[in-house]
DNA sequence: CATCAGGGCCCTG
DNA sequence: CAGGGCCCTGAT
């Protein structure tokens, strides 16, 4: 285990109206070791440019002038280049310059979503992770139930990632890609990640071999993108639209919806009992009204769904995930 | 006890 | 383009 000392304060301001509870946690993601959230603070490790990190991310503001203090933990001094770098990433990552007006001008009336984007005013798609880390999750995610998924999450970041203590928390941080190019398949399978063992090596292995840059596909189209990603082993429809939203920043990204979203969408789009759940097409076509924004609209209306579920468990929900 | 599906994907025919 | 198989685990 690594202690980790404060080495640099920084004062970052997202764009207004900022709502940082709703930015900051994601109460649909499963619990994963390398964060941890209360209202007003999120801890998250980070591995950036090599450098284990432990990161506080504080509000300091208000909706309408927001400031996010973030204390930096390292083992090491951090020169102000880095310091500069790590800032423009999050920037990036937790869309910090995110502009709502168009999105919220054409949908304020809407009467589905106008009242969640009212409840959630300045909430924005946001994941602190790497690609890389963001594929992991989602090939841990597939075909399995979430208590697995957390399992095998945490097993694999024991045995292959680093415990940092900072600011009193004890977080997991991630393994580099290409980190995993040693380890046999029997080792991972020794996670209990079953056939789910050969997506994750390829993957790093893709990541080794520099098959994939993260930072290059940001300059990229949304279907350059798609397609990058759908050519990963273990990367297919349901997971590529996680990808592009959540990592890419695509808003409009949406035209695959899985057997279990479909149930919930049925419920909150069409008032439906989740055993009978409406046709993919005809919730594709309802979802279809918030083109050019599908994806943001859902992301909206996904986020009210699982607050108010983890403010007051929705008997429903609870019994659809049993997790 | 046995069987089965789960917050998919790949591969085959 | 439909369907079988895949690691494991808890639910039934």
């Amino acid at each position: 285990m690594a202690e980790l000392d404060l080495v640099a304060t920084v004062r970052v301001t997202p764009t207004a109206p900022f709502h940082f509870d709703g930015t900051l946690f994601k109460p649909d993601h499963f619990p994963s070791p390398d964060t941890t959230w209360e209202p007003g603070t999120r801890w998250q490790t980070m591995l950036w440019k090599g450098d284990a990190l432990g990161l506080v991310i504080m509000d300091e503001g208000e909706p309408d002038h927001p400031a996010l203090r973030v204390d930096i933990y390292a083992t090491r001094p951090l020169d102000d280049e880095s310091v500069d770098s790590l800032v423009a990433e999050l920037r990036y990552r937790l869309n910090l310059d995110f502009d709502p007006d168009d999105f919220y001008l054409r949908f304020s009336r809407d009467p589905v979503l106008g009242p969640v984007l009212e409840r959630w005013r300045g909430l924005r798609p946001a994941h602190t992770g790497s690609l890389y880390e963001y594929l992991m999750i989602g090939i841990v995610l597939q075909n399995t139930t979430v208590r697995r998924s957390i399992q095998m999450l945490r097993a694999l970041l024991e045995a292959h990632g680093e415990l940092l203590q900072f600011d009193g928390q004890r977080l997991w941080c991630f393994w580099p890609p290409g980190g995993l190019t040693s380890v046999s398949d029997d080792e991972l399978r020794a996670l209990k990640v079953g056939y789910r063992a050969k997506s994750i090596k390829r993957i790093d292995d893709a990541f080794a071999a520099e098959q994939v840059n993260e930072f290059q596909l940001r300059h990229c189209d949304g279907n350059e993108q798609r397609k990058a990603l759908l050519a990963l082993y273990g990367v297919g429809p349901a997971t590529v639209v996680y990808v592009l939203t959540d990592v890419y920043h695509q808003w409009n990204a949406l035209d695959h919806i899985s057997p279990w979203e479909q149930k919930i969408y049925s419920r909150i789009l069409f008032d439906t009992d989740p055993d009978d759940p409406v046709p993919v097409e005809q919730l594709l076509a309802r979802i279809a009204q918030w083109v050019p924004y599908r994806a943001l609209a859902v992301h909206y209306l996904w986020e009210d769904l699982w607050w108010q579920h983890t403010n007051t468990p929705l008997p429903w929900l609870t019994t659809l995930i049993r997790s």
